[in-house]
DNA sequence: CTGAAAGCGCTAACAA
DNA sequence: TTGTTAGCGCTTTCAG
């Protein structure tokens, strides 16, 4: 049983394809005696109109283009499940691409997304486009009048719809959190250091210590890059001076830490206090459970696409607007009570 | 900088339709001079071919339909980054929907997909179709002639190409290890008991028992439902027998089982050996670090795509092939040594 | 070397 | 009530 088509259905009947098309689609054009004989012919041999042909025709695709770095990372996880929850109560579907934190594949990416394959596109930078910066093909994009929301890893390059985590007050409330719960040396564990978002905690981290007067230290920094090895980065940090807190940017970093300073003997909270950030299946099920930061993926997510929707069926001008999602602390066991 | 078609840069030189998509395919028919004209035009105006208008024309999207069920878990997750990497080189692109392990979901999927959007598809049933085991959905997809994958969680109701774990076998091996480190009584709990893959499993389980001689009871398989309390069976299931090795079905549960029964005082791999399905960061990551029955989701994911492209680019009829996949124990600190 | 025409599958304005 | 025509953007014969 081979797909039908209208051309087929009007052969059959001897009549012409608008006719068909008509009753197909139930007008009040065709008498109701062909009306009934179509249609029921039609769901008889299962027609289904081409989707193909009435995105050509009509110009949409009912199609978001989503692009993440790293599919594997939980978060991004999340954030496309939220998108795909609300591109699905709206119509859409999602055609789904990863960057695997390459500058190259993003370009090749978009530069292949462009050609009106999509109604709109959902996109996080590769950690490679955010370290060399190059924007060309963002603004394409854009150039091309196709909507485009970018999510967490955004530049301020391109202006565009965003969907942002707030990273500065996220390293700013977590760095006060350790200072209120005694803890006066916290370190920060970094593997995103070349990424705005983790500059920004940085930051956030920095303007914490200073209003409590504690003075900023460069040496409790810790950049990992992909070829550092973090037990000895590590060793070094804990030879260097006696540590009270731990921060680490990302879920995977935060768990190793606490995994190699239980192993060296230190006890958690009790002698050094750890928080994460990313609150995956991870932070809760290690022990202790980790306190970490939240940043709502699946809530990005549907922001990120209800935002890009309103933008696609909207026919007036909308000025960009940047939407910033608070974090939260979520506190289990890695950090000592109040 | 609008969307520009060959219309329009027809219009502008003057020339005909065809002329310009000759010039711009390179086509040896058209003078060097208008050609090196036109596509200078059309790189300075970011000229692209519509996409949906090429699908049209030829047929073929490039495009192959990914429904899975639930992408938060892992093992789908690495399923899918398996696909797309293969997709990608290949040069398809990824039309992904959730199922959400509802059936009405999974047939609405399906039905959308079908209206010639993809070139193929690669299918993981929803936990609620493998238990009302309605099939129509999958049969009009392969009456439409839309080449079909379906991957883990398949039917032996539908005659298309899938790709499969091993779960008989695993469930085997694992319980097999069970004995060889001493653990008689072996517990098994499950969350998806409704699936293929979990019955399969339990089969294989009962097989080593069988072989050992050990005579199977139905008490020691923890069946949980969506309203269950895993605490709650735990309890009775310690208090029922003293159990020396706990298999659970998937990776969650296991991790679970884990917590509650450090919680209640046994000692891991002391007292009880634990062993959990899907290896994924989790069981790297809890303490002790859980064996687990690896699934190698990324690789099935590969192989789908390979065997889906295979068929969508050959033209002779091939038939339909199984590939079933092993799958590897990774033993860690859950489990007695040998 | 260039262009006219047909057609992929469909809808919609306009005739009949 | 039904049919004709045009067109969405593109490629591809086949004439000129």
């Amino acid at each position: 049983m081979k797909k039908i088509t209208l051309k087929e259905i009007a052969q059959y009947f001897g009549v012409s394809i608008s006719t068909v098309s008509k009753a197909i689609n139930d007008s009040h054009e065709i008498s109701d005696g062909l009306k009934a004989k179509i249609q029921q012919f039609a769901k008889d041999n299962k027609y289904r109109p081409n989707k193909v042909a009435l995105s050509l025709l009509q110009r949409k695709t009912k199609t978001i283009g989503v692009v993440v770095p790293n599919i594997l990372n939980y978060f991004f996880t999340q954030v496309f499940s939220g998108i795909e929850k609300v591109a699905n109560e709206r119509g859409y579907i999602l055609l789904s691409c990863i960057s695997d934190e390459s500058y190259e594949k993003e370009v090749a990416t978009l530069e292949f997304l462009g050609g009106g394959t999509v109604d709109g596109l959902i996109v996080s930078m590769a950690e490679e486009t955010q370290f060399k910066n190059k924007l060309e093909h963002f603004q394409n994009i854009l150039d091309e009048q196709i909507p485009l929301v970018m999510f967490d890893r955004v530049s301020d390059g391109i202006i565009c719809d965003k969907v942002v985590v707030d990273d500065f007050e996220a390293g700013y409330k977590t760095t006060k959190y350790f200072i209120n719960i005694g803890c006066r040396t916290v370190a920060l564990v970094t593997a995103i250091d070349h990424s705005s978002v983790g500059k920004l905690r940085v930051e956030g981290y920095r303007k914490a210590l200073e209003e409590a007067n504690i003075p900023f230290d460069d040496k409790l920094i810790l950049r990992l890059g992909k070829e550092d090895d973090l037990e000895v980065l590590l060793t070094f940090l804990l030879n260097y001076k006696s540590i009270e807190g731990i921060m680490a940017l990302d879920e995977i970093t935060a768990v190793e830490v606490l995994r190699l300073i239980k192993a060296r003997g230190y006890r958690v909270p009790e002698d050094i206090s750890v928080i994460g950030f990313t609150n995956g299946k991870l932070s809760r099920y290690v022990s202790p459970a980790l306190t970490a930061v939240s940043q709502h993926g699946t809530y990005i997510g549907e922001t990120a696409a209800k935002v890009l929707i309103e933008r696609i069926e909207s026919k007036e001008y909308m000025d960009s607007t940047t939407k910033v999602i608070k974090t939260s602390l979520i506190v289990r066991d890695s950090t000592k009570r109040v």
